[in-house]
RNA sequence: GGUCGUGUAGCUCAGUUGGUUAGAGCGCGUCGCUGAUAACGACGAGGUCCCAAGUUCGAAUCUUGGCACGACCA
């Protein structure tokens, strides 16, 4: 029955039709060879090719810079990127992917500048912005070729040659168009914000810098009165941090629903107002009694005026009222107002608010503003230069460095009497990240904005038909945010970036915008153009797109159209980058400039995918600007720019630190090699600092991009953040990719032994079911055994259940199907047709049926895993259609995605094969517990069912079982007397409902019941009845479920459909049987240890003392023979080199020669 | 401080509209197999489903309040 390797080895010689396979597989090595080979058949171009006139699948590629390297968390973006659009490729779709270079902003330029060595404006001015500018644009591909490198190693296709790149000129004047757009339709201004702003150096921080240089600090915490004319004797106590925002006080702010005390001081004689809740507290540091008087709500102090500490605007203005859009009039500063942001946390309940230095100072100043007919309402107050120092307008201070000025300010207000209390204050305060001693202020600066707020709600419904993934984002992180819309503030005092296009006259001021670069210079008056000119002729090397770029285009003036004697001139902005790559859905194509056609067709997006982070990033810049420039047509419908997103978690790694002296590890160690202390795992974000993750070309060379993808695809839904482990990685291995390799391999190794062709099919083409139906000695599913038609069962139902999830835009659903189906098809279908591929006869129909099943199940496996591993399917799939000799599709990846045949799911039959499995299974189990190795023969199995539907079905399974379990027999009974208790068991899911609070009852009396009476009755009648609480309850057979509990004292498992119990009684035959199988065993690791070839045949000589032993070789001799391949078997004395051995008590020496041929 | 998310086995994670025996993989242990063989397979141990209260006949699942962690924002 069995095959020897000589067959094996003689079949090599002749022609095969598989490539023999190596079971010591290299995936990195294989993925390399894969890679050339779809390289040298442009198979990505070929695959667009077919697909050009079908409907579009439209993916955006959102930008990343690539002035870094990449790290693993790219990967990941990457992988899900390629997934989604290889797989509606092969479902016949058009999808073209263009890459994407973000290439401006802040980053770009900290780069430059710390190769350059500095890092102040001032010094960028220096060194030139020229030079600087041009540092930028070639700095930006610095890693590119280990972007491009990784990209195609990883296997994500994509158009990298014809990539959009933020800086070329066709894509900013295309951003330029819509910021043209913005501007004529008055949704670009120009107004204040308050940043954080390092005075030193002369700019402003991002938010992301400014959290790197939080420090702990001691500020000075003062308590000024606040006189109130209106109430005798009494001041409205304010606390602040910062003293020197006082001179620039315009409101003071009180919480509308805190209560409000009005305390006595005997030793000032001075009545205070301030929130009732912190009386106690500064009694407390004042060491005084204070006496309450009276409690009134914030709401009740809302309009009074105070007298500010400082008097330098308040003796010119002090006084000045304004008329209220509502009517009447009010004093425009030194009043109390509502807001509720004050809390009693800390401090007093009543806030000293400088709008020109805090940003909700600043948004109260607005919504005061706004009260206020135009032009009446208060005007910022802002007396420190950008330097940070105070100007003239404060004369006492002027000069000084506002932080150096808190101690002299104090001291003004102890002297004048507005000090009440001097306490110190620690807390978190940012410092720059880059010069360490300056602390940072909040500072108000021009900025130009994008009306974003005035589309908030077509923001708002555009979400709402997003597909977003998880789900949660919609309403949650994504909905919230927009909720709380802000003008987008879009411009940047900085260099490198997209100009702001906005030409201003010198005359009146007046401004208009424009959007392309021939429009400027074809403008009247046009001039400055030879400083690119200039630029150009010196260094023929710098790329035309430059000329649009600071600071050529600012050279650039023309005559004003709106006075005679005015020139326009750029405004010096250049605008936030993430409007770069938020104008990607019209900029990559250029349009309206040019791309009407592409833009047209691919606009919205089906699909985009990023992190998390992306959230206030790309994800908003791109529907932001959509909805503004698209959201009043009518012919462009909700959502838009992209109808699909998944967002990605973030990427966390692995590590271990040390617990004593926090020193990190990227491997497991047992002991830490700095210290000795002990060190544990952690995951930790990455970070580049740490170094704590390997990068991503070890991972490949070691382990391949198949095995990082189908880990990132398969072992979590892509939302949650993932641990990028190598340990992970390479453990997902077996799992999966090595598992149907082995299924591959072992096809091939056979394969090739019997010479199974599969080119005798007449039109390869993609071994779709009818192809293959042509092919020699195919027969019709339905005409195959049983395994064969299961397996294509399963395979079946396995495609439905993935096209499904996949067009769910759920990998992981997905994946989990396919890796239970390779499971299957392993530990099942192989296993249990292992012998019939060692049949004798090449043409035994049974025997081709195997092949053709495990064929044909191969190439759809194969077909239904390239979008998720795309190197091991094209693998399998070009050795699988080697002897077809190219009448076969050249790539798996230019098939189409095999859908289900779902006349071909066999339902029931997967239910009894489940079953049968578990049979199986449950048979182990008992054989486990009664500790009878299954190498020991038993005479029987019983299985006894708890529901007999599939038992004449299993009936015919005997055979399978007996081998499975090593029994000689199986018998089935539905009554299995002694063996087990049959346990009836309410039905909660319909009786719950039923009988309501009852079920409890319900429940104990099914418990004191005898099951097999109700049994009993409800299968002879139909129903069955049980008291509880002298009610009758009526049960039918689907009230009740029966659990089968097999009885103590006997080798039995029970699982959820069966109890399988064990015939544990030992005859010598049955025992003797078992000897010679651990004879066996002995000696075919003998045969391992003598390094013998599997295919050398063997003299065998036993010698044992033990009769029992003698005897049990004797009657199985030719069994023992079979399996290790012994051309005689000797029962003398043991000769030359021999081993003792032991078998239980019996003692046995075995000694081996090769017999010669 | 706010918002969002997460908390289930040693680890990484599933868990469908609430239904009473909570799953998978890895790891670990025991064993098997030795013609897929530097593989492979079976079985097993391991859980206060973060805590508490509530709703319900019934809660890992719903509600509220905590706690812890993470992210973003301030």
């Amino acid at each position: 029955m069995k095959k020897l390797l000589s067959e094996y080895m003689a079949s090599k010689n002749q022609k095969s039709s598989f490539d023999p396979c190596d079971t010591n597989v290299s995936f990195p090595k294989i993925e390399e060879s894969i890679l050339e080979f779809w390289k040298r058949n442009d198979v990505y171009q070929q695959s667009l090719d077919q697909r050009v006139g079908r409907e579009r699948y439209v993916f955006y590629e959102g930008p990343p810079t690539a002035n870094g390297k990449p790290h693993p968390g790219h990967c990941l973006t990457r992988a899900i990127k390629d997934l989604f659009p290889r797989y509606k490729t092969m479902r016949g779709y058009f999808c073209e992917r263009k890459a994407g270079w973000d290439t401006h902003g802040l980053p770009v330029e900290v780069e430059v500048c710390k190769e350059l060595g500095i890092h102040a404006k001032e010094e960028i001015e220096e060194y030139g912005v020229e030079p600087f500018i041009q540092k930028c644009q070639s700095s930006v591909w610095q890693y590119m070729q280990q972007w491009e490198q990784l990209t195609e190693r990883l296997g994500f296709w994509v158009k990298l040659d014809s990539a959009y790149v933020t800086y070329h000129q066709s894509y900013v004047e295309s951003v330029w168009w819509s910021l043209k757009t913005f501007f004529d339709r008055g949704l670009l201004y120009k107004g204040h914000k308050i940043i954080w702003w390092w005075a030193q150096g002369g700019t402003a921080l991002s938010s992301g810098e400014v959290g790197q240089g939080y420090k702990t600090v001691k500020d000075p915490s003062v308590y000024v009165k606040f006189p109130l004319p209106d109430k005798e004797n009494t001041s409205l106590l304010v606390w602040t941090t910062t003293p020197w925002t006082l001179p620039s006080n315009q409101f003071a702010a009180v919480n509308e629903n805190i209560q409000y005390a009005t305390v006595y001081d005997p030793e000032e004689d001075h009545y205070l107002i301030f929130a009732a809740d912190l009386v106690e507290k500064i009694a407390a540091k004042m060491k005084r009694t204070l006496e309450v008087k009276s409690t009134c709500k914030g709401s009740e102090l809302v309009g009074l005026n105070y007298q500010p500490p400082f008097d330098y605007f308040y003796k010119t203005n002090g006084n000045k009222t304004g008329t209220l859009k509502s009517g009447g009039r009010e004093n425009v500063a030194w009043r109390i107002t509502s807001a509720n942001f004050v809390t009693t946390d800390s401090g007093t309940g009543a806030v000293h608010e400088a709008p020109a230095f805090g940003e909700v100072d600043y948004e109260l100043l607005v919504s005061e503003k706004e009260r206020f007919v135009d032009g009446q309402g208060p005007e910022l107050i802002c007396p420190v230069s950008p330097n940070g120092k105070f100007t003239n307008a404060v004369p006492d201070f002027e000069g000084q460095w506002v932080k150096d000025a808190d101690k002299a300010i104090t001291q003004k207000l102890k002297d004048s009497g507005a000090l009440y209390l001097l306490d110190q204050y620690e807390h978190e305060y940012p410092f720059c990240w880059r010069a360490d001693d300056d602390p940072l202020i909040q500072y108000p600066r021009e900025s130009w904005f994008v009306k974003t707020t005035d589309f908030k709600d077509k923001m708002l419904a555009n979400n709402q038909e997003i597909n977003w993934l998880p789900e949660h984002i919609k309403n949650g992180r994504f909905g919230n945010f927009l909720e709380s819309n802000v003008d987008w503030s879009l411009s940047r005092e900085r260099y490198w970036g997209t100009p702001l296009p906005i030409w201003v006259c010198s005359k009146t001021g007046k401004m208009e915008a424009l959007d392309s670069y021939d429009e400027l210079i074809a403008k009247p008056g046009a001039t400055g153009m030879e400083v690119w000119a200039e630029a150009k002729k010196s260094n023929p090397d710098l790329v035309e797109d430059l000329k649009v770029h600071k600071p050529y285009i600012d050279a650039i003036t023309y005559d004003s159209p709106f006075d005679d004697n005015g020139t326009m001139n750029r405004v010096p902005e250049v605008i936030d980058c993430w409007y770069d790559s938020g104008s990607m859905p019209f900029a990559q194509w250029g349009y309206p400039h040019q791309g009407q056609q592409e833009f047209k067709e691919q606009f919205p997006a089906n699909f985009i995918s990023e992190a998390l982070d992306q959230t206030r990033g790309w994800f908003y810049s791109q529907l932001a600007i959509s909805t503004l420039l698209f959201g009043d047509d009518p012919d462009i419908k909700f959502p838009h720019p992209f109808e699909n997103c998944i967002v990605l978690g973030l990427m966390m790694a692995e590590g271990y630190v040390c617990a004593k002296c926090k020193h990190r590890f990227a491997d497991q160690v047992k002991k830490c090699t700095q210290c000795g202390g002990k060190v544990s795992r952690k995951t930790e974000k990455m970070s580049k600092r740490l170094r704590n993750y390997r990068a991503p070309n070890e991972i490949f060379d070691q382990h391949g991009a198949d095995a990082l993808r189908w880990y990132f695809f398969a072992n979590q839904p892509p939302w949650t953040s993932i641990i990028y482990s190598e340990r992970a990685i390479k453990e997902s291995i077996p799992e999966f990719l090595l598992r149907l390799w082995n299924v591959y391999s072992f096809f091939v190794l056979y394969a090739n032994i019997d010479g199974f062709d599969p080119s005798s099919i007449s039109v390869p083409g993609q071994l779709d079911a009818a192809a293959l139906a042509t092919g020699n000695g195919y027969r019709p599913i339905q005409q195959r055994g049983e395994l064969d038609r299961w397996l294509i069962s399963e395979l079946n139902q396995t495609l439905k259940v993935v096209t499904e999830r996949m067009d769910n835009y759920d990998n992981y659903a997905a994946c989990t199907k396919l890796t239970s189906f390779v499971d299957s098809l392993s530990n099942w279908y192989v296993r249990r047709s292992r012998d019939r591929f060692w049949a004798e006869d090449k043409q035994d129909a049974n025997k081709l049926d195997a092949y053709w099943t495990l064929f044909e199940t191969l190439a759809t496996v194969c077909k239904a895993i390239a979008p998720f591993t795309p190197f091991l399917s094209e693998a399998v799939w070009q050795n699988l259609t080697k002897s077809m000799g190219g009448a076969s599709t050249l790539s798996v990846h230019l098939c189409d995605y095999p859908m289900a045949n779902e006349t071909l799911i066999d339902e029931t039959l997967s239910r009894r094969m489940s079953l049968l499995r578990e049979i199986a299974s449950l048979g182990l189990s008992a054989r486990m517990n009664a500790k009878l190795k299954v190498r020991q023969p038993l005479s029987g199995v019983t299985v006894v069912l708890n529901n007999p539907t599939d038992q004449a079905w299993l009936e015919t399974h005997d055979d399978l079982l007996k081998t499975e379990l090593n029994v000689r027999a199986v018998t089935y009974t539905t009554d299995a007397g002694d063996y087990v208790t049959y346990q009836v068991v309410p039905n909660f899911k319909l009786l719950g409902p039923r009988v309501g609070k009852l079920m409890p009852k319900v429940k104990s009396a099914f418990a004191a019941a005898d099951g097999k009476t109700i049994l009993q009755s409800l299968s002879q009648t139909g129903k069955a009845t049980i008291e509880v609480d002298g009610q009758k309850v009526e049960l039918s057979e689907q009230d009740v479920e029966v659990r089968l509990q097999a009885n103590e004292g006997w080798a039995a498992a029970q699982g959820v459909q069966a109890v399988v119990v064990l015939s544990t009684e030992l005859t010598p035959e049955l025992i003797r049987s078992g000897l010679t199988r651990d004879v066996v065993r002995l000696v075919q690791d003998y045969r391992k240890e003598l390094d013998l070839q599997r295919t050398d045949r063997i003299k065998l000589t036993v010698e044992t003392q033990s009769d029992e032993l003698n005897q049990a070789i004797q009657e199985n001799t030719d069994f023992l023979a079979g399996e290790v391949l012994a051309k005689e078997v000797n029962l003398n004395v043991a000769q030359g080199d021999t081993v003792e051995r032991a078998i239980g008590e019996h003692t046995l020496k075995i000694s081996i020669t090769v017999a010669q041929e």
